[in-house]
DNA sequence: TGCGATTATGAGAAAGATTCTCAATTTTTT
DNA sequence: AAAAAATTGAGAATCTTTCTCATAATCGCA
């Protein structure tokens, strides 16, 4: 039950959030555009705002609901909070993203860190290419 | 003498590449939005149009001569390309970047890459956060 | 050095992404 | 149910970046 998420988060209950959230529940990609939402939602037969999406977006964010990606290409991504901290990889060739966590990264960036007297609030560990898979299927 | 640089990367010589080079150059901070630069170049009595200064950081990224990196706040910053590879811790205080290369993570990366079957061709990894030292002078 | 072909530039328009405004609607409280 | 408080939707506004196209600068060659 989403509802409990939402008032969790000291958010109030309204349709459009429970809605947003529940995109980003059963999205199989994971990883949304406030675009993505939007187009989903219209074809729910959902009429809500772009405008809204975004609004939402950014408390759900401040809320520790959603993470606000940065990939490279301008537009935001955003993804529920699953509780478990990772990084990804991304196809340039097919867009797909894969997640993947490692401790001694994590560790290392915490030594850099401390070396340099610096405090992390936060990181973004991003990695650009193509899954070798993928290389079979080329368009013209 | 920089009109090498241009001439090595293939790019006829001009005004207005010159001057952004040097800027880049020149720049304490290493790391510029296109706007930064634009302003410099104001202030230096340089009157190079925005449209300009996106175009040839594009040609000048294509060329190898420069790096774009998305910090997140969505303006892209520009920096140099001084050859050798390096990623980003940013104060979210100050703004202030300071580089640093780690062997281990970069080892790592590929290592993970190699077990998902993908092929690196470019990364990012950003930590955001505060140095102690900026800690004293708290605002408001 | 001077010309002409080619390429680059500048200004403003345009596009893309995100935020803002505010009247209307929905939620919550009383 | 009514009033008070918060949220929404539509479009305007903003911000960053790209595009268009007439003008200007660059480069190879005579
Ligand atoms: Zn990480
Ligand atoms: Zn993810
Ligand atoms: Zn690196
Ligand atoms: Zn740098």
């Amino acid at each position: 039950m989403e509802t409990q998420d939402l008032k969790k988060a000291g958010l109030k209950v309204t349709h459009p959030r429970m809605k947003i959230l529940e995109i980003l529940e059963r999205a199989p990609e994971h990883h949304l555009t406030a675009e993505d939402i939007y187009r989903k939602l219209l074809e729910e037969g959902e009429q809500i705002g772009l405008a809204t999406i975004y609004r939402v977006l950014t408390q759900f964010e401040a809320a520790g609901l959603v993470n606000r990606l940065h990939f490279e290409g301008g537009q935001a991504v955003f993804e529920l909070d699953r509780g478990t901290h990772h990084d990804h990889m991304v196809c340039s060739r097919t867009g797909r993203v894969v997640e993947f966590y490692d401790e001694i990264i994590e560790k290392r960036q915490q030594e850099i860190a401390k070396a340099h007297g610096f405090r992390i609030r936060d990181h973004s560990l991003i990695l650009y290419g193509e899954f070798i898979d993928d290389e079979s299927a080329s368009e013209s």
